[in-house]
Order: structure tokens, then C-alpha cells, then sequence
DNA sequence: AATTGGTTCTGAACCGTTACGGTCCTTTCA
DNA sequence: TGAAAGGACCGTAACGGTTCAGAACCAATT
């Protein structure tokens, strides 16, 4: 008794009597040989133990590999604990299951500047989510021959992509923040670079943010309030490397230790915000009577708190980066999606304690 | 100007007037090769735009893949929108992530029988998790020549396993409410076979049922109750293909319309439960006083609802299942995991109301 | 009898790479 | 000074398919 190899599309043909093309044809285009002879190729094949074309060697030939390629900054698993990544990815399965075609998740360990995983990712495109616009992998894909959209990322004019609006979506709230009469405002971000600095955050860092959504969401937040007439740069800004609702806690405490009387908190997630929350209550703070809080994403728990914030449509993003990338017919200018927000006004959202700002700046 | 066919390992050889191992080596074994060199063919290669050595024919070359496949019966995105799915995945995710290894979703749409995605799949292992038994892509994945792990599936003996003790596990949850004194109960479950049978469940079809996890769990119903002489035959079980709250609901609704005077809801799983809950709120119901609501899983919200349920590890299970099956060395005898359940006693269970059976069957 | 057309099957080229087993040329050391 | 060791590089043979231009055959038409 002997290790047999694994049967091959030849070692069938050999034992059929029949060229390989036959068998090929045998799975791939039935109307090319008769129904007999196919059957007895397929019964053969049983026999044998033969699975079927290989998959790797098929896509060589074919130039499709039947997937395309998620990248994404975080540790993989991050994903799955980000509301907001996970309606983008179950928007982007969506794309790829009515395509038929695979969906990859790439490991891209941020620690690491480890790029293998990139360049080993047998796939026909790559969709790259959120990741810092200085990311080695972002990098390494847009080096890699097939087709790509950044999403949540700066238009890099030379591939096609799908985002919102986040300056204009936050200059948005500020303004209604401002109709409230808010003056006096602290922030809490989510990261602003690869490096973790959990604390405030200089206007310099602000402006260099590698990430694209924050840096325009804090930019749009910069223009409403000194529009307003509010000197950005003393407002206090506190950056979270983590996100999570207990990072949004802490941030939400530096910033009111700091600067106690601040009338708003506005946050750049949700999941910051709904941390915040949990500070002002264990502060004693009522929101919004004492402290106004708002999030950004407008995930479910958002909305079961009645948190003031924007709703972005994250299943749709996620479906549209889908959509563009597996229809890349043909080289066309990359496109470009700006997908609608919507500002939700909850009822953690409301005048300053006492209306002081009015009164002090009233006529 | 033409269109110049993309740089390939060989061409660039060719310009260097070098062989292709050599190449070959100047990215893989940069050892082999002087310094001196390889930095040549390393420049040479981004001004002649070589990506590098393609990735899908060093598969077919190597026989790796660097990727596992996931296999759900759902439509991908379900995944996405099932809390212990999304643990499994997260498990899954980081047991990949460890090994850098990527993670292909392959596209199993139920309702087609196309099987071809999973023969297209270009991975070096499956992990199939949760499908029904005579799901035709479960089959397709064990005829595939790589190794697998099946996840919440009866053991196959051919192939590695993961789960939990679902009899077990639902028999203990039985036994406590049989202690406190429930015998006329009602049961939600989830779907149990492939077609959509929206309502009452015959014990035949119970038996029938093609998904392990909910035939085992009713299974370990049937056993404490009966041991604790109620007549399963005359148990309300009711199901729900879909699988969300509201599925829950109606299926409590329906359960309660039936026999209003059952003091205890079963439900196979914290989603359905939840939904229940809402359903018993609607009508008035009182938690525990009037009615006992338990689930499955251990899911975040259910914690939240202090809801009775058996926890289960489901992040474990997915890292347990990654772990079993990057690490499939030798063709030593296929493995079985259970992973540990625990009985959570939460405040949404209590004795009958007016303890009404103790009375009746009291000394 | 020659032409046409349609099936059915074949042969050879090709996809882009890596594994394997060399060869050749310098050093090193006794 | 010769043998052994080691570094640097190369040629060939897969890896397992798909594709495309025909060849062979047969029936029907001209």
C-alpha cells in the first residue's frame, strides 16, 4: 500500500484516455463534450477522489482570483467590536454575496510594519477602510496591480472612493451647538496617528492627523466655533487611542477636570459618546441640563440613548465600496461617492445651564 | 506607445540578465544572494513597476494559500448581525490574525445550490460553522482535499470539531426551572431545517432537525421534562426561520396564544428571548412574577436584561476552532473540543405565579 | 463527389512562480 | 599547495489548470 498522489485534472485525463482539455471542459463548459462522455469523466472523477479543478491553479490561469480584499488599520478582531466597522463590513459582504465572490480579511497588525500579508493576498481587488493615510499596508496596496477603493480616507485622485462628508457633517452640529448658545466646548477623539497618545492634543496635531476622518471632523468642529467667535485653539481636545466606551469616559473626565465648566462635550464616535455619558452620570452631571454630550456614526446604541449626533449611513458605505470596486469595468477617472449624513438631534443636546452665554453675550 | 504587458518575475530576470531564481530569492531568501544585487533587481523591479512576486501563482507554486475559508449557512452578512456570530468570528479573526493568516467569507447563499464558491475558494483549510447537516456546501467542503474544523456540527469523526454541550447545557437550564416548579412551559426556537416553517414544531420534525445546536437543545428539554413527567408531545414548540427579536416576539405571541397559561418560555436563543420579553411587556406581563423568560448564548444584551441563560464562550469556540485548525500538523486522529457552558440565573426567572403547581402537586 | 456545417475532442502554449539539485568561483586552513 | 568549505548564482522541472486553433468524424446539402 502506497501514498497515492492526490488526483490532478491529468492523472484523470490519463485514466480516461481522454485529453485534459476534455475534463476541463467536463466541469467548465458541459455543452463541449456529450452528456456520456461527461458523465463517465464525473464518475471517474468520484472514483479517483479527484475534487475538481484547483482553485489556485484555475485562478492563475484565469487572472480571478474571486475575492476581493478587506484591509483594514486595527487589529483584525477590532472590527467585530466596532459597530460602526461592522455595518461597513456586513455592507461590503453584502456587495461581495450578490457578486459571488469571496470576501478577505487581510491581517494587518498595526505593530508590525509586516507588509507579507498584503503582497501574499490572492485577491482581484482590495477595499481599504479607515486605516492612516501613512499606513505601510495602504502602501503595499495601492502598489499591487488590481483595482482598490479607499474608504473613510482622503481622495487619492488616483483609485476610486466612497466617504462622507465629516467636515461639513460636524461644522453641522457645531452650528446647531452654537444656535444653543455654547461657547465654552471640550472634545474627545478617537486616534489621531499610528502613535498612542492618550491626552490633549496640540492644534499641530490636529492639523497632521493621519486620520482622514478625524482630522475633518475636529477641522470642521474648528471652523463652526471660530466662526463663532471661540479661540480654537484653547479649546480643550483630548485624544483616546482605544475605542471604547470606557475610553470616552476617561476622555470625557480629563476634559472636565481640566476645564469644569464647559457647557458641551462633543465626541467624534458614538461609542465615545455614550462612554461620556457614563462619566457626566457618575459626575452627577444631568445631560443635557448640566452638560450637553454628542456622538458621531449614529450606531443603535446611539439611538436607544437619545444621544444628539450624525447619522451616517455605515451598511450603505460598506455596500457602495462593494459596488465600485466589482464593477471596475473599465478604466475609467476614479470615481469619488460622498454618501448623505443626517444631522439626529436627541435629547442630549440642549441650551447651557442657565442660558449664561446668552446673557453674557446677549443684546 | 503600447500597451505594455505588466513586469513578471521572468521579464525582469530578463532585463537583468539574471535567472529568475535569482529574483525569486531577492525577495524570499534575501540571504541568498549579495546585497549588492538584490538591491539592483530591487530597483530595477519599481522602475519597471514589479509588484512583486504574484501571489497566486507562488500559491500554486508552494501549495499555501495563506488564508482559511469561513463557511456560514446565512447569507454572508447575516454574520454580521448575529451577536454570537460576530463573537465566533471575532475568535475566529483572532486566531488567524495570530497566525497571519487571512480569513476568506466565502459566499453560501442557502437559497441557490450553487456550490461553486466553495470549489473557487483558494484556502488552506475550512472552518464551517453552524450550517445544517445536509447543507450541499458542507458537503462540497469535506470533499476538498484541506483540513476542516466544523463549529456547532455533529461530530463527523472524520473531521476536527468544535462546540459545546447543547443537550447538556439545556438540560441543566431545564432542571432549574423544573426545581423552581414550572411544567407548563412553551418553547421559541430557531429555524431547525432549511425550508421556513414559521409555527408549531411536530416532535418528528423536532427529531428531523438538520441544525445540531437547536436539536440538541430541544433534545435536552424533552429529556428534564419528561424525566419530570410533563408530556413533551403536548409542549407548545414554536419556530422562526429568521432570527432576530422579533422573530421572538411573534413566536412568544404565538406560543402564549396557544396556551395562555404557560408559566415559563424557553427560548434557544438570547435574541428570540429578548424578543419574548417585549412580547410578555406588551401584554402586560410581569418578568418573572408572571412569566419566566430564559435564552441561550450569553450575549451582552442579555446580560444587560438580567436575562436566565446558559452562557457560552463564543469568542473561544471561534479562537478554538482557528486554533484547531491552523495547527493541523500531522494527520493525527480528528479531534472534539467542548468548550465549558455556564447556567446564568438572572432575574427574569422565578418560581410560577401564585406558585400555583406547588399547590396543585404539593404533599 | 464535393462542399458545408456541426459536434466532439485534441495538442500545444501559456499563466508566474518556487523547489531542487546542481555549478562555479573564492577563501580558508593544514 | 591542495583539499575542503562556503557563498553566489543558475537551469530545469514542476505546480494544475485554461484556452484556442484546429483535426476528425459524420450527416446533410449542392
Amino acid at each position: 500500500m502506497h501514498v497515492r498522489r492526490p488526483a490532478t485534472l491529468a492523472s484523470l485525463a490519463a485514466e480516461l484516455g481522454v485529453s485534459r482539455t476534455t475534463v476541463s471542459n467536463a466541469y467548465n463548459r458541459p455543452d463541449q463534450l456529450s452528456p456520456e462522455l461527461r458523465r463517465r469523466v464525473l464518475d471517474t472523477a468520484r472514483r479517483l477522489g479527484y475534487p475538481g479543478p484547483d482553485p489556485v491553479a484555475r485562478s492563475l490561469r484565469t487572472r480571478k482570483a474571486g475575492a476581493v480584499g478587506l484591509l483594514l488599520t486595527e487589529n483584525l478582531s477590532y472590527a467585530f467590536r466596532d459597530p460602526a466597522a461592522i455595518g461597513f463590513l456586513e455592507g461590503l459582504a453584502l456587495a461581495c454575496e450578490d457578486a459571488g465572490t469571496g470576501l478577505l480579511l487581510v491581517p494587518a497588525n498595526p505593530e508590525r510594519e509586516d507588509v507579507a500579508s498584503v503582497h501574499r493576498a490572492g485577491v482581484d481587488g482590495f477595499v481599504v477602510y479607515s486605516v492612516p493615510d501613512d499606513d505601510p499596508h495602504l502602501a503595499a496596496v495601492l502598489e499591487r496591480p488590481v483595482p482598490t477603493v479607499v474608504c473613510d480616507q482622503p481622495d487619492l485622485g488616483t483609485v476610486d472612493r466612497v466617504g462622507i462628508d465629516d467636515r461639513g457633517a460636524m461644522y453641522e452640529l457645531a452650528q446647531h451647538l452654537i444656535s444653543l448658545g455654547h461657547r465654552r466646548i471640550g472634545v474627545v477623539c478617537m486616534r489621531l496617528a499610528r502613535d498612542r497618545n492618550d491626552g490633549f492634543v496640540t492644534p499641530d496635531r490636529q492639523h497632521a492627523a493621519h486620520f482622514h476622518v478625524q482630522r475633518n471632523r475636529l477641522s470642521g468642529l474648528a471652523e463652526a466655533f471660530s466662526e463663532a467667535g471661540v479661540d480654537w485653539s484653547q479649546v480643550p481636545v483630548v485624544e483616546r487611542f482605544d475605542h471604547n466606551p470606557s475610553s470616552g469616559a476617561s476622555g470625557a473626565a480629563q476634559v472636565l477636570d481640566r476645564d469644569p465648566q464647559v457647557t458641551a462635550l462633543i465626541c467624534t464616535s458614538d461609542v465615545l459618546a455614550l462612554g461620556a455619558m457614563t462619566e457626566a452620570a457618575r459626575r452627577g452631571l444631568r445631560v443635557p441640563h448640566d452638560l450637553t454630550v454628542t456622538g458621531f456614526d449614529g450606531i443603535r446604541g446611539a439611538e436607544e440613548a437619545g444621544l444628539t449626533t450624525v447619522r451616517q449611513p455605515v451598511l450603505e458605505k460598506g455596500r457602495a465600496a462593494g459596488k465600485l470596486l466589482l464593477d471596475a469595468n473599465e478604466r475609467s477617472r476614479p470615481r469619488s461617492v460622498n454618501l448623505a449624513t443626517e444631522l439626529m438631534i436627541g435629547n442630549t443636546s440642549g441650551p447651557p445651564r442657565g442660558g449664561a452665554e446668552e446673557r453674557w453675550f446677549g443684546p
